[in-house]
DNA sequence: ATTTTCAAT
């Protein structure tokens, strides 16, 4: 089909691992969520952002994560084509700390804003969130990564 | 040429 050829065009083109995200202008997220515990359970889904309204990440917080039970613990991973951008970080950092029943891996096509030197700390900071002895936080990039610096 | 970032018309 023409218009397979043409999504999975489009979705390389958002997950491209370049330096700057030009043209872009969206984020998608898709994620999974593994329910731990007697009642194991996967649920699959995918959310972009909502522009100026909302990031993906908010989209996800707002929407997703209200509907988690705090009582059960979650394997979350999220496919994200744009790393977070220093709010979001901060949001992801503060959440692991709050919600210790979470552990988060995220993927990472692309890089945003990394030469900003708030958006790096930022990005280590949420990368080291939750317990020393039991980080409940993953960070990825892909594999043939050519702009990740060490973090 | 890699060519400027989760829109604004």
């Amino acid at each position: 089909m023409l218009s397979l050829l043409i999504n999975t065009m489009f979705f390389k083109f958002q997950f491209r691992n370049v330096e700057y995200s030009s043209g872009r202008n969206k984020t998608f997220l898709c994620y999974v969520l593994e329910t731990q515990g007697k009642e194991s359970a996967t649920s699959r889904g995918y959310l972009e952002d909502e522009h100026a309204a909302a990031h993906a990440e908010m989209a996800f917080f707002n929407t997703i994560l209200p509907k988690c039970d705090s009582s059960l613990r979650y394997n979350i991973t999220w496919y994200v084509s744009s790393s977070p951008c220093v709010t979001c970080a901060d949001r992801i950092t503060e959440t692991l700390k709050k919600n210790k029943n979470l552990r988060l891996t995220i993927m990472v096509g692309r890089l945003f804003m990394w030469e900003e030197a708030e958006m790096q700390a930022a990005l280590k900071k949420m990368k080291s969130a939750g317990s020393p002895e039991a980080s409940n936080m993953s960070l990825f990039f892909l594999p043939h990564d050519q702009f990740r610096k060490d973090l």
